[in-house]
DNA sequence: TAGACGTAGA
DNA sequence: TCTACGTCTA
């Protein structure tokens, strides 16, 4: 199943498949699988609501990537400045993510540093976000965490 | 003439003339005019000297480029958190750039940016570093200020 | 590890 | 206008 709004697209893109490596970030773009250049949370209108379409998980925040199906995602904002952290906020895609809590497939492109400090990516299929809640932070402040599964593992 | 060391070039780079457009940073990096991906001055080692090989102004800083054949460039740095702004110091594309003063060409990109958003980049030839000073910034910093005439033009 | 006149989307 | 899990060079 996929739905449509404009560019934005949720569910799985034709042609690309669970595996499927990429070298830049572009290429996400150029493919369809996420349609932000940098930002981690892609997300689109659908009837009125705001739902996360596709997350990028490479090592930028304090994730818990260490399960094959699930994981758990921390929102984004807060860290403009890293020495003056500052509590994050549900909005852009953070209040996408929350609206998509048991709604809708989220395409998953894990992704990771290599030793010469080049990045690889790979599509990680889709993944419902299970629940979301605030914790706090290393240096204390308030972070979104998002509770993923990966769609049709046990459980789902 | 031109001076090469590694894969900085000193002069003219064959194929590119002025008046040549480009629509991305990384144009300029691919045909050898500009090894920076987001700096505005590119500089290499040539006898143990640094000099500067190429600048690009395109808005990013306070520079005056109301002339065909000269502009007034400002250096870089210190302008990291724009809301606390400080005093530049002579390292970097700074001091490459104080070394070149009389001393060798140094290729000159000129870009601006469209209602659109793009920006765009064309080749505007060589210039010499004619002198350098340091000024205050409109936040009140010091700031370096690079004279730069067109090689060729009136004067040179 | 840090700095940089980027780049696209909201 | 601002944000963003970028990307490259030194």
């Amino acid at each position: 199943i996929s739905i449509k709004s404009g560019k934005h697209v949720i569910g799985d893109i034709p042609g690309v498949e669970i595996g499927d490596k990429f070298h830049y970030r572009v290429e996400l773009i150029l493919i369809g699988l996420h349609h932000q250049i940098q930002s981690g949370i892609a997300y689109g209108h659908f009837g009125g609501k705001v739902l996360a379409t596709s997350i990028v998980a490479s090592g930028g925040y304090a994730d818990d990537l260490h399960s094959k199906d699930s994981l758990i995602y921390t929102g984004h904002g807060g860290n403009a400045n890293p020495k003056d952290p500052q509590d994050q906020k549900l909005e852009r895609g953070n209040l996408a993510l929350k609206n998509s809590v048991q709604k809708n497939p989220v395409r998953v492109i894990r992704g990771s540093e290599l030793v010469d400090g080049s990045r690889t990516y790979f599509y990680d299929g889709l993944y419902m976000v299970e629940k979301c809640w605030q914790g706090r932070g290393a240096h204390g402040k308030l972070v979104f965490k998002f509770q993923m599964n990966r769609i049709g593992s046990i459980g789902n």
